[in-house]
RNA sequence: GGCCCGUUCGUCUAGCGGUUUAGGACGCCGCCCUCUCAAGGCGGAGAUCACCGGUUCGAAUCCGGUACGGGCUACCA
């Protein structure tokens, strides 16, 4: 429940995305911004689905949206499963509000019908063409017929639609954008655009201001691609008599290409992020962070952060260039910033699960917080802790030597007198004895007593034991196989070695 | 065609007329740590602030133009 009073001059945001497709990354990203100017000003932060295109709307992609949203944590205070005072929030169970405020319009004279067809709008706009003419748009043909008559047409079935009459001497509009500042558009460059489609839908310009303005909405912030539409919006907040919010108008996302985010260029989706095993903090963060910065230095911030400190002024103007190695990068941030419990449970054991390797019932609690420790430094994304682990999870018999390594540091001289010795060593360890710190305590003297560096006595021990060159410290390595295993191990790659 | 927006290291950005030899972060390179791989610590290379003019004692910062990129100009959103 939140403490909402009537103050109208309290902040009210919103972000209506279309379900016409997934959440896209530039999507998320005006939410995200959405979302943390309504909490940074104790506003309020409204969802709201723009479905009046419907032959591309589905309630699948509705769903869609909305898990999203969840995932990326973006709570709405009103919405759709949430409600609140001004709905509903769906765009095509408000169609009676459209129609009644164009009724209300065409009333007052601010609006009208036109009876133009496509075809002569289309010839009318070549011949603009053809003429050389600036002005290539609607010619408000329909502009002066007498409302008697164009109601007789209107009655008598004739198809129409319904114009919005820009006042002839509107003069400039300005839009007062919080990023871009003031910009100016001359009126009469602008359209008698159509409200009211033929077939009774209202259009999107419309239909947002419509509900923009009776929901309250106090700050606009969504893409720059709406910019050079914005005085078409305000010319009818003016004619309802509503009060025109502030704007913001955020850059779009490209690709590294630098152009327009497209499936070509990979993972464009939130889901496509979330499946690919990023956090939900770290995308958000990542997100948040292209086009706005509190300070410059920051590069890790917190949702809380976010959430108290955003500001609109500090939001660039660029577009920006998705840049997959930085948000690995804060990833990897968040991941090894989690103490080993939390990233026991949050990670480790769900990733194995997923992975069928472990349901978390074949080791000892202790012995999934030992694994989290020696894993979390290592892991970039979740589903890296699988491939460290991977070893731990395949028989003695099928474990598989890399070919590299094992010419590296198993097919070299020495490498069976060091398996040797150490077999030995770790054989004098029972059971309950087998940690890290004995294991390396039974381990440390070798190289001394072979007369070889360290690197050529634990190398070939880690290969034998994981298949690979790389893993963590020996102890830790040697200590989560088990000592049976380890020792099978190191027994099996004798055969290998020199 | 018209209107509008944008342009600082490869990338994200700091910068709001002097404190700038343009700062930070990612990435890259090197060093340290070290049994490997990471993590961590330290350091380095990397930007004639798109270009050209103007204003000013002084401009990345203000103004104008040009170029390049983008958006709108739809009975799409």
């Amino acid at each position: 429940m939140s403490d909402n009073t009537n103050d109208t001059s309290a902040v009210r945001v919103r972000f209506a995305p279309s379900p016409t497709g997934k959440l896209h990354v530039g999507g998320a990203r005006t939410a995200i911004y959405n979302w943390a100017f309504a909490r940074a000003n104790g506003g309020t932060f409204v969802l709201r689905i723009d479905d009046t295109d419907p032959t591309r709307s589905t309630d699948e992609n509705t769903q869609v949206i909305l898990r999203a949203m969840r995932w990326l944590g973006l709570d709405w205070d009103e919405g759709p499963e949430v409600g609140g005072d001004f709905g509903p929030y769906f765009q095509t169970e408000r169609m009676g509000l459209y129609r009644e405020a164009a009724q209300k319009l065409g009333a007052e004279g601010k609006a009208y019908y036109c009876f133009c067809t496509p075809k002569e709008l289309e010839e009318s706009r070549a011949a603009a063409k053809a003429r050389g003419d600036s002005f290539q748009g609607y010619q408000r043909t329909c502009r002066n017929i007498d409302p008697a008559e164009a109601q007789a047409r209107v009655d008598a079935g004739e198809p129409y639609t319904v114009r919005i009459k820009v006042p002839d001497e509107r003069g400039d509009v300005i839009v007062h954008d919080a990023v871009h500042g003031d910009v100016t558009f001359n009126a009469r460059e602008l359209d008698d655009f159509i409200i009211f489609r033929s077939d009774g839908t209202p259009t999107y310009n419309f239909a947002t201001v419509v509900d923009d303005a009776s929901m309250g909405i106090t700050h606009i912030i969504r893409g720059d691609d709406h910019l050079s539409n914005t005085p078409r919006q305000v010319i009818v907040y003016e004619a309802l008599g509503a009060p025109t919010p502030t704007f913001a108008h955020i850059s779009m996302i490209l690709g590294s290409d630098g152009k327009k985010l497209s499936k070509r260029h990979g993972a464009t989706s939130v889901e496509d992020y979330r499946d690919a095993g990023y956090l939900s903090d770290a995308f958000v963060n990542y997100l948040a962070l292209l086009g706005w910065a509190p300070d410059g230095e920051s590069t890790v911030i917190s949702r809380n952060r976010l959430a108290n400190e955003f500001s609109l002024d500090h939001v660039s103007k660029n577009p920006a260039i998705m840049d997959p190695k930085k948000l690995d990068f804060i990833n990897g941030e968040y991941l090894h910033g989690m103490d080993d419990a939390q990233f026991c449970n949050d990670i480790l054991l769900p990733e194995l699960a997923v992975a069928g390797m472990d349901d978390g019932s074949k080791h000892e609690a202790n012995w999934y917080l030992m694994a989290a420790n020696a894993f979390k430094p290592r892991c970039t994304l979740s589903r890296d802790v699988t491939t460290q682990a991977k070893y731990l999870y395949t028989s003695d018999e099928q474990l598989e030597y890399d070919e590299k390594a094992t010419k590296k540091w198993l097919a070299k001289n020495g490498a069976r007198a060091a398996l040797d010795a150490a077999g030995e060593a770790l054989r004098s360890l029972t059971d309950e004895e087998w940690t890290p710190e004995a294991i390396e305590a039974a381990l440390d003297p070798l190289p001394a007593q072979l007369g070889m560096g360290k690197g050529r006595v634990f190398q070939p021990i880690r290969v034998a034991c994981v298949g690979g060159a790389a893993s963590p410290g020996i102890g830790e390595t040697l200590a989560l196989l088990g000592r049976d295993h380890s020792l099978a191990r190191i027994e099996q790659a004798k055969s290998l070695a020199l």
